[in-house]
DNA sequence: GGTATGGGGGGATACGTTTCTTCGTAAAGC
DNA sequence: GCTTTACGAAGAAACGTATCCCCCCATACC
């Protein structure tokens, strides 16, 4: 059931079928009307694997992070990069494209077997293979989070100096003076952040309490969030989602009641409803990310465009946990 | 840079490359090894869009759900349909095959744009017209959650009924009398979760209390929880996710004690820890739903295979929100 | 009468694979 | 010496679409 069986179905030539089908040539509109009311009577349905490789476009946007073990999802942001893939997503069927979620490598070669227009990597690592592979490839690449010395057509991320200052400014002035910090190691925007928690306590003149932890070893978390609280902060930061199931679970078990003895704050997309949380607004970066790839996509050829760049804002929820009765 | 370039540089025919490289046909290892070698110096890459209209088989399988507005998720079941997409991507990526998610329907044609060799559709409506479409073209559907009237291949579910009768059973056990009910009307077997717990109450010969309400409509959720305890039950039962925090809201404000006052429980994955609450485990049937439906696809031919099913198990999670003290 | 003009439509090719069939040659069996 | 067998490899036909390019026929214009 081919363009050719309409074709002889209704009289005309493939070329005709083509063109009053896809809206393209100089036809009458009685010659369009006709072919579209036989190809319906057939039930026709163009083939997307054919008008892929004549075209080249797939209309596939791919999507990917760096994962532990087989999983295609990172799990230290779990809720984080949920969201980000869920608005992706949205964004690009709004725009006309589909997207499939791979991980940056598998036993079996999907990335060989599928043809993608583009692709959305998260937190490349430096130089990152998967990206080179890719651009030898052909295939466009924005970045989820800065790509470091890896070049690519975009990239969104977050301010994340920004973002922690903006969390260290409100907890001092809910009236901390101790601030401590408890980070994941391996997670994303870990350096960064933690650098922009000492560069505020620089400014500041005191000095930094931190503590981090490898999200992949179970009970890690636990360990470095109770040797926080041995150093005797007044307020502390989770960095990464978890940090804060972890803080709460430590100050309850020596009996640190939440704001009263300690103040609590942590980055992401705050499950806890009474946690005064920093959301990263994953919605916004996978949006974006998308609107960039297709962007890139749709103007190839339009000239050497430098790698465009956007900055995804942070919203500080001031909840319970650092208000002060 | 095609196969055709590849058998120029290594001096054999088309047919020879694509043999070496994909392991088939009768050629001495010798021969193998050298086009191997030459592809790789040559960095060539099949074309997955040729392979694609050849073979028939584009390695891609589809999902969707029936959704509001044009989120491709239905948000009533966040947590619960975020799971299983997560776990259905990975097993798909174990298999070999990388998921798209899609919208039942959409402004652009992307299932038009898509090649898919299986689709799973998650609580399709009955006798769903996009089932039918893609039957139709000859893709293998699997749903999640009965399919009813509409014909598939196979099907993953819950025994809803066993699973309400499993939380009604624990709360009797804990000691309540009066069981409240609260569901969300358009939740994903409400039906039957409500049938079941009238017949649990016609077995006991105990009046039955429910409300429902529609989880689209704002403030719909928090009234009817109202409405549930103004019949003064000694105990509840979400039946859906987000009925916990209604419940819970709405015992805090009337200065119900949980679980002194009023016992909770409630389906869903349990976002708050101390709620005890029946997982309908969205990951097994994520997976499950993958692995029959790669079954179907691989198998195709070898009989005519009567629609398998899978009861997905439920756990229950028995927390403080039960445990008298 | 000859030639622009423009609408309407068809032929043929290319996209890059996979695979069916065929072909030659050399060793082995009778 | 002649037929089997097996091996190694190539030719060529699809798969179904999009599109470049050409052709035909009126009408209109000089």
């Amino acid at each position: 059931m081919g363009i050719r069986d309409v074709a002889a179905a209704a009289g005309v030539s493939i070329t005709t079928v083509s063109d009053a089908l896809n809206g393209k040539g100089r036809l009458p509109d009685t010659t369009r009307l006709h072919v579209r009311e036989v190809a319906d009577r057939l039930g026709y349905r163009p083939s997307a694997a054919a008008r892929t490789l004549r075209t080249g476009r797939s209309g596939l946007l791919g999507l990917t992070t760096t994962m532990r073990s087989t999983e295609p999802f990172a799990l230290t942001e779990f809720a984080w990069f949920a969201e980000l893939v869920r608005s992706a997503t949205a964004t690009a069927l709004d725009l006309g494209y589909a997207l499939v979620v791979l991980p940056a490598s598998s036993p079996h070669d999907v990335w060989g077997n599928v043809a993608l227009d583009g692709t959305i990597v998260v937190d490349p690592v430096d130089d990152d293979p998967l990206v080179h592979e890719l651009l030898r490839r052909g295939v466009p690449v924005v970045s989820g989070g800065h790509p470091g010395s890896t070049p690519v057509y975009g990239w969104v991320d977050n301010d994340h100096v920004a973002a922690v200052r903006c969390v260290l400014d409100h907890l001092a002035q809910a009236g901390a003076g101790r601030i401590g910090l408890l980070a994941a190691s391996d997670g994303p925007g870990a350096g960064k952040g933690v650098a922009g928690y000492r560069a505020w306590c620089a400014d500041r003149g005191v000095p930094p309490i931190t503590e981090e932890y490898e999200a992949r070893t179970p009970g890690a978390g636990r360990a470095a969030a109770s040797r926080l609280l041995d150093r005797e902060p007044d307020a502390v930061f989770g960095l990464h989602e978890g940090c804060a199931a972890e803080l709460l679970a430590a100050a309850r078990a020596r009996e640190l009641r939440v704001p009263d003895d300690l103040l609590l704050a942590c980055c992401g997309e705050g499950t806890d409803p009474s946690v005064t949380s920093l959301s990263l607004q994953p919605a916004l970066a996978g949006a974006w990310a998308v609107e960039l790839l297709v962007g890139v996509i749709e103007d190839a050829g339009a000239g050497p465009l430098l790698p465009a760049q956007r900055t995804v804002p942070t919203r500080l929820s001031v909840r319970d946990s650092t208000t002060r009765r």
